[in-house]
RNA sequence: GGAGAGGUGGCUGAGUGGCUGAAAGCGCUCCCCUGCUAAGGGAGUUUAUAUGGAAACAUGUAACGAGGGUUCGAAUCCCUCCCUCUCCGCCA
């Protein structure tokens, strides 16, 4: 959610970026502009009212202890007209707050200067690539490596839950939690705090992180309880501090939060979906960083770098995608895609993203920070996957299989897995 | 799941219809005094929002778990929900 009042001195910029962001019509801007307009003469309206009317209450508290019942009644008679206007005029009021409210959240983040303009995934910027795409012909896809050998069993997580929520078996759920425990402990030794997390949110926190209402349908809904499984840890590690001041010397604040992640993935068919490319239930592991304003884009390229970090460690080639306006998402001003190499389906595939929403997300959660002794400011707020497992793990088995169909151990896990090969 | 108690400011904790945005204490900040490692005095110390102001700030309004209701007036009375604690039940 963008600060109404940077709207009202920024409108061009808002339209405008509403446009690099692929809307079409940015009619939204000025209506919303005019439910603030009418919401703040309003407003004043009813706070003079009921202004009048606390002190007449006052006086009448104060007849009433002297006794002079009389007077008192006399006043009651004139402010019971004002109690039904008064109501009247309340409702007035919450009725434009809300659709005040209702069209500012339907008003995308502000691309950052530094972001490309685009509208489609081809206007990406190609920010940096490592290592060589392997592009050995022999090497097969890593469904046929782990059928071969059984290490994932999808018809079994059709029989159990369904398509999408496959069993790891053996050697390659073995693999994962190295993975996790690895990442993990990365993260902790550059600085960050492991949290674990709950699986389900209550709707305040989907709304704060922006699941709510722009991409409801890629949730989970778990109905008797009013929960939703969540998409991302992302959603419950920066709510954490939602409606909280946090102190100024907190800053910032690093979290590492390994969860399971649920999408339904709606309308999501053909050889993208192969294998372990996108499935309903993955694992993840997701940092968040909560900062000051100033150091948010410096706390971006860190984050961007801890999480190719990870990827050199584990010697997969990658590319980083500096993401077009077009193509970076609603809540977003600025985000790096990563990519690994898939060198058994000859593609990329994405293994994390990084991105900072600067004040959209901490408005929503009314997250601030003391600043110097009075005031308090909105932080900004940050996350990066690091790294997304599945496609990880597709990734090492073709990219660490020999011709005789052996899979090697990445050096990093070694410690993790005790032998050398799978 | 059943029975009971309760949810007030950074913390402890008063307040059962008007003079309470909230006593008192603790903590914290600033100033003064004193002079030596501890004490005394004074002032300040929630948030949001509207208006004015460059700002400091001033004024109004709102908020005592959340939402509704009663009333001229609600932290205080009524209803619904959420949460916490104690006991019982169940359980990894």
């Amino acid at each position: 959610m963008l600060d109404i009042n940077f709207i009202r001195s920024n409108k061009e910029l808002v339209e405008k970026a509403m446009l690099n962001k692929g809307e079409k019509d940015t009619s939204i801007v000025e209506e919303v502009l005019l439910k603030d307009e009418d919401w703040r003469s309003l407003v004043h309206q009813a706070d003079e009212m009921r202004s009048e009317s606390n002190s007449k209450a006052k006086e009448i508290g104060m007849l009433m202890g002297q006794g002079k019942k009389e007077e008192a009644q006399k006043i009651i008679a004139e402010t019971s007209s004002m109690k039904q206007q008064i109501k009247e005029m309340e409702e007035k009021v919450k009725a434009l707050q809300e659709a005040r409210e209702e069209l500012l959240l339907r008003i995308p983040n502000v691309p950052h200067e530094s972001v490309p303009v685009g509208a489609t995934e081809n206007d990406n910027e190609v920010f940096s690539t490592w290592g060589e795409p392997n592009k050995d012909e022999w090497r097969k896809p890593h469904w046929e490596i782990t059928e071969r050998y059984g290490w994932v069993d999808f018809e079994r997580g059709v029989k159990v839950t369904g398509a999408g929520f496959p069993f790891y078996v053996g050697p390659v759920a073995q693999l994962q939690r190295a993975l996790i425990n690895y990442f993990i402990n990365e993260a902790w030794n550059a600085g960050y705090t492991e949290l674990q997390a709950p699986y389900f949110v209550n709707e305040n926190s989907a709304r704060g992180t922006g699941q709510i209402p722009d991409k409801e349908d890629m949730m989970y809904v778990i109905p008797r309880d009013e929960f939703f499984a969540i998409p991302t840890a992302e959603v419950p590690v920066t709510n954490f501090h939602r409606d909280e001041i946090v102190a100024d010397q907190d800053l910032p604040i690093k979290y590492v939060c390994y969860t399971p992640c649920w999408r339904r993935e709606a309308g999501s068919y053909g050889k993208d979906v192969r294998g372990l490319n996108r499935l309903h239930q993955f694992d993840k592991v997701e940092l968040v960083k909560i900062v000051k304003p100033e150091t948010s884009y410096d706390e971006l390229e860190s984050l961007r770098e801890h999480a190719e970090k990870l990827l050199k460690a584990l010697e997969l080639p990658y590319r980083t995608l500096l993401m077009c306006t077009g193509d970076m998402g609603f809540t977003q001003s600025k985000k790096y895609d990563l990519e690994v190499w898939s060198p058994g389906q000859q593609r990329w595939l994405e293994v994390s993203s990084c991105s900072n929403f600067e004040s959209f997300q901490a408005r929503r959660m009314q997250l601030r920070y003391r600043k110097e002794e009075k005031n308090t400011e909105m932080v900004h707020t940050l996350n990066g996957s690091a790294l997304a497992l599945p496609r990880i793990v597709s990734a090492i088995l073709e990219a660490y299989q020999e011709e005789n169909a052996k899979v090697r151990v990445p050096e990093v896990l070694k410690p993790f897995i005790g032998r050398d090969y799978l």
